[in-house]
RNA sequence: CGGAGCGUGGCGCAGUCUGGUAGCGCACUUGACUGGGGGUCAAGGGGUCGUGGGUUCGAAUCCCGCCGCUCCGACCA
């Protein structure tokens, strides 16, 4: 993509109304803009990253046997008045009336929808057991939304839902997306700590939170150190098999969010040079809550035996949006975003230092075609700005990759390759770079 | 939901107290110079001062209502 062609409106000062590090960076970038409070539009830079993100949590739920389907946001507020929950759940939920004078709502999350279709679809223990989950759009009318995408009113939410005969079979749906979540943080380049959680109105008595740790996070969290330090993606998953053996691993040490932080266990657990305690951010949160939904609803199935059976089920979610928000709160310095290279919305920038000079843009083009045709995702500074205006702008977007064209360099046959992480830079030649980004 | 504050060009702000022809920086346009970390000079364009009413010869400024947004607290992916 050239950036003279490209619609990424930068900005050098930051909005007066955007409090932390990510919001600011996400306008300044170009990523999104408010719409109202809490309310975003995704411009193409933000809705490249937030298309990466969903895809690796597809992709990771789909390797753990998961479903992907698609419920809608409006809903029809009888089946809440089943559950009991049109009444229970508040202000928070956003409640319309259609033409016909007929209660819907726009869905904060789909316990109710997916109990339905699944009531209606599964009679037999036969048909189970079954994850299904989509990635749809959420609303949750808060008091107070703040802090950009990261608690927005409306949000891209990932949420799965597991229906099985038994509490040992849900057990193991709630182990594979347990591991599943572990996986696809880390893919995110994000280390996400699994921690007690208190199951809320979701109901249900077995629950994790999954915490990245931000300075800028809203959460106090304890763990021991040594979960930061395990690697799930080294370890290989065989999502029929047992896992509950990376699920102990996880959950044996301490890891609790302030709520549930108990300081004398905290101390007797862990020794001193391991307690952790910092902010964290929730990024996934998942829950086996048994039959409360079930048992209301009227979802039952036929057991080898003859006898009826509420399914017992979970629920899992992921906060699509908020990653967005939460990965660049812990991926960045001060000169703005560090993107992990999996979610990077390009993986180069290429820099002609200046636009206009024969060589310089002969070389640039020499790079850009190579490289797009190899699969490169590549944004090309192309516009006619001073050096350190293009320098700028690149760090604030923060990709992980950027080489810098310029005539002293082009004399010498080389081109600079540099690494938005580690600031490491190196001058090679042109074929070089190439190779080096296509490898 | 309790408390506080703010709405003036795309962004950041001054002007409001004490009423008198709307200003600054950045951004933008044009031209020239420049070129390795948001460059220089010159000339330009752009504003129903959130909104409705009131007071006044005259309102961004004073008064009343409404809307929007933000911050602090309690709640959430």
């Amino acid at each position: 993509m050239r950036l003279s062609a490209y619609f990424m409106p930068t900005m050098k000062e930051t909005p007066a109304e955007a409090q932390i590090v990510s919001h600011r960076l996400m306008l300044r970038a170009g990523m999104v803009r408010q719409a109202s409070a809490g309310i975003y539009s995704w411009l193409p830079l933000g809705f490249r990253v937030m298309k990466k993100i969903e895809q690796i949590v597809r992709e990771e739920q789909d390797a753990a046997g998961a479903q992907e389907l698609l419920m809608p946001t409006v809903q029809a507020a009888d089946l809440w008045r089943e559950s009991g929950r049109y009444d229970d759940y508040g202000k928070e939920m956003l409640r319309i009336t259609d033409r016909h004078g007929r209660d819907m709502l726009y869905g904060p999350t789909n316990e109710e929808l997916i109990t339905d279709i699944f009531r209606h679809a599964v009679r037999s223990y036969r048909d189970l057991p079954r994850i299904l989950y989509h990635i749809q759009w959420k609303f949750r009318d808060e008091v107070r939304p703040r802090f950009g995408v990261m608690r927005g009113r409306e949000f891209l939410m990932k949420d799965s839902y597991s229906f099985d005969v038994d509490y040992e079979s849900a057990r193991k749906s709630y182990n594979k997306m347990f591991v599943s979540y572990l996986r696809t943080f880390s893919r995110l380049g994000l280390k996400a700590i699994p921690m007690e959680a208190e199951t809320g109105p979701i109901g249900g008595n077995l629950s994790h939170e999954f915490i990245i740790l931000a300075n800028t996070g809203e959460t106090q969290v304890f763990c021991h150190g040594d979960l930061l330090a395990y690697d799930v993606l080294a370890e290989e998953i065989d999502y029929a098999g047992d896992l509950s053996h990376i699920v102990d691993y996880w959950t044996r040490c301490y890891a609790r969010t302030d709520d549930k932080h108990e300081p004398e266990v905290f101390a007797a657990e862990v020794p001193d040079d391991k307690r952790v305690e910092r902010r964290g951010i929730e990024v996934g949160h998942i829950f086996y809550f048994g039959s409360k939904y079930s048992e209301p609803l009227d979802a039952f199935v036929t057991l080898q035996d003859g006898s009826q059976t509420a399914v017992h089920m979970g629920s899992y979610g992921i906060g699509v949006s908020r990653l967005v928000g939460a990965i660049i709160e812990a991926c960045h310095d001060d000169d703005g975003i560090i993107w992990p290279e999996p979610v990077a919305p390009f993986k180069v920038g290429l820099i002609n230092l200046k636009v206009g000079n024969d060589a310089c843009d002969a070389l640039c083009e020499q790079l850009y075609g190579p490289l797009r045709n190899a699969g490169v995702e590549v944004l090309y500074s192309d516009r006619d700005d001073s050096p350190g205006a293009k320098f700028a702008e690149m760090d604030l977007i923060g990709l992980p990759w950027q080489i810098v064209v310029g005539p002293r360099g082009v004399k010498n046959g080389v081109v600079e390759l540099k690494s938005r992480a580690t600031g490491e830079r190196q001058e090679l030649a042109p074929d070089s770079a190439v190779a080096r980004l296509t490898a």
